[in-house]
DNA sequence: TTCTATTGGTAACATTGTTACTATAGCAGT
DNA sequence: ACTGCTATAGTAACAATGTTACCAATAGAA
């Protein structure tokens, strides 16, 4: 066959794709910079060097963007996330590095975290697949709660119960550091203590009353 | 004297005030029913009947409405909080009680909660009075948390400490089930579970490093 | 080659917060 | 009692934003 055959098609393909990547990187950026109030498509456009149509064109306006920032922003919280899970250790070692990890995340992006588990954005319109997307970290930290239990800590508790009190517990210090409620430095104090007490907690049984049955 | 003179001036003023209180009332309500994105100076102007300057002169427009709400949010739920704190019985019920206020506060009032906690408002610019008022609901926790220890529970843990994980553990799951991560049945039960660990956990010595220590 | 359809650019529209301009009404001072 | 000042309400306009209608152009298909 000839030494090559430039294919116009690919490259305008390759062309398009790279467009978009562009859009979600200034996209990102601006998000990053400030915010959501600081995301506006015409910036967007701006940045990239093109005009606002193309916003529409390639992902549909301002919802498509922020969807897909929101999809971004998943699959590179999971990614730290395992590997943060992967790490060599006991499970509670693993699980104070997970818990560092997510919290890592949301200082270092607070704008994507926002978004992402902040109070219901109105351009936010993820599919059921991004959800479902978002729902699967959980399982990480799920995980290890299995793994703890094989080496017998927290019988009598629900994996997926500790994993959800465990996500609660981070995602209420995170954000109240986020928030400036929680300076950086009582932040990072409160996790590790959240993560300890819940590691060590016995967990209630949903279904009997919630009274003081276990006063001491 | 005369019967009574009629005073132009204060009735002048008291329609002011009734002015002002229209505007905040019907603020409140587009609030509570379409969120930031529902309250528009001219919806709030439109449902007094008047033009959108009179929300400039009396509250210096959105910022000023806005944080008027997050000053009135606050009052209320530092009221609610402290009925529930004075209710009879123990320390710890009392504090599960405190507990259930917040989210039942949260969750009546899930736009408002947001305001108030949520990622930071463009247009909110509380004074450092507004912000005091905010930080001042912590002290109904820690005084609780005081008389636990009066009792002789919780030994070992700085009560200020306590009340802020306390506060952390409940804002986490609150805003998860007010962001629908959790559904009102899991946010009730994730709730009084945390509540539960943090009021029997053992909290970690700040100073100390947190690896494992207490390992089972 | 011609047709179709998809994309990009421009400009316009609606909605939002905000402010300049005007008018009016109450209060103070002589 | 009259005059001047201040404060407020109403109108309309401005700037920024998301969005869409319209048009031109270009790629791929028949």
């Amino acid at each position: 066959m000839s030494p090559q055959q430039f294919d116009y098609s690919a490259a305008r393909q390759e062309q398009q794709t790279r467009l978009r990547s562009a859009i979600l990187d200034a996209a990102a950026e601006l998000l990053a910079g400030g915010g959501l109030g600081g995301l506006s498509v015409r910036a967007i456009a701006a940045n990239v060097g093109a005009s606002t149509k193309v916003i529409y064109s390639n992902y549909g306006g301002k919802p498509g963007i922020v969807t897909a920032l929101y999809s971004r922003g998943f699959e590179s919280l999971a990614k730290t996330m395992k590997d943060a899970a992967s790490t060599r250790g006991a499970p509670r070692v693993r699980l104070l590095a997970v818990a560092r990890a997510y919290r890592d995340f949301a200082v270092a992006s607070p704008h994507l975290y926002e978004l992402m588990y902040g109070p219901r954005v109105r351009e936010l319109l993820p599919s059921p697949d991004d959800r479902d997307d978002a729902r699967r970290l959980q399982t990480i930290v799920t995980e290890l709660f299995v793994e703890a239990q094989e080496e017998g800590q927290f019988r009598k508790s629900d994996p997926a119960d500790l994993s959800r009190i465990f996500w609660a517990a981070l995602h209420g210090s995170v954000s109240l550091e986020l928030t400036n409620w929680f300076t950086l430095n009582e932040g990072e104090q409160r996790l590790d203590q959240l993560v300890t007490i819940v590691l060590d907690g016995e967990v209630i049984d949903p279904d009997r009353d919630s009274g003081d049955t276990s006063a001491r």
